[in-house]
DNA sequence: GCCAACGTTGGC
DNA sequence: GCCAACGTTGGC
């Protein structure tokens, strides 16, 4: 099993509308960036992310996903009506790709960026890292345990 | 292949 | 709203 950070602003998607999405279960239409791509296209069933919400207030990991569903082609780059819609990207070879994510469980608080950066362990997070802006992005296990041994979390 | 211009992300 | 830090595009 890996584990992942993916980001969110909340106002596009937010942990309440993936609480109150049907099966509590998103996929995750949009990444447009060949890095993060890479990434989704990497995550296997039963992989577990953090759910982070960047341009928030505060910008925080709010909970926990998990995989239920491995990558397939993104249908918003084929609509022309989406903002995702890439004009480049041919249907016999999709440039873009999703999983699809559980909820799995909550923090009893959210974890602030400004917590995850005094967390003895992080220093060499991804997120932390100066210029990141990466919206998929590896956590290793260290890291992982770190977090979840700083605050509760329940179903 | 280089790199300037441009667009985007995301913290503050 | 600002702007640093990136990633992408496209002319050459």
């Amino acid at each position: 099993m890996h584990y992942w950070l993916i980001k969110t602003e909340p106002s596009t998607f937010s942990f309440i509308d993936l609480k109150n999405a049907k099966n509590r279960t998103t996929c995750w239409e949009g990444v447009r960036n060949y890095q993060a791509r890479n990434f989704l296209r990497s995550m296997n069933i039963g992989d577990r992310a953090f759910f982070y919400h960047s341009v928030a207030q505060p910008t925080a990991i709010i909970g926990i996903v998990e995989v239920v569903k491995m990558a397939y082609p993104d249908h918003t780059q084929f609509d022309p009506s989406s903002k995702y819609y890439d004009q480049k990207s041919n249907p016999d070879a999709p440039r873009w790709f999703m999983p699809d994510f559980r909820y799995l469980a909550e923090f009893s608080l959210p974890v602030t960026l400004e917590e995850l950066k005094k967390i003895p362990g992080l220093e060499k997070m991804e997120l932390l890292r100066k210029g990141s802006r990466l919206s998929v992005q590896p956590v290793t296990s260290a890291e992982w345990e770190i977090i979840l041994n700083f605050r509760q979390v329940s179903d």
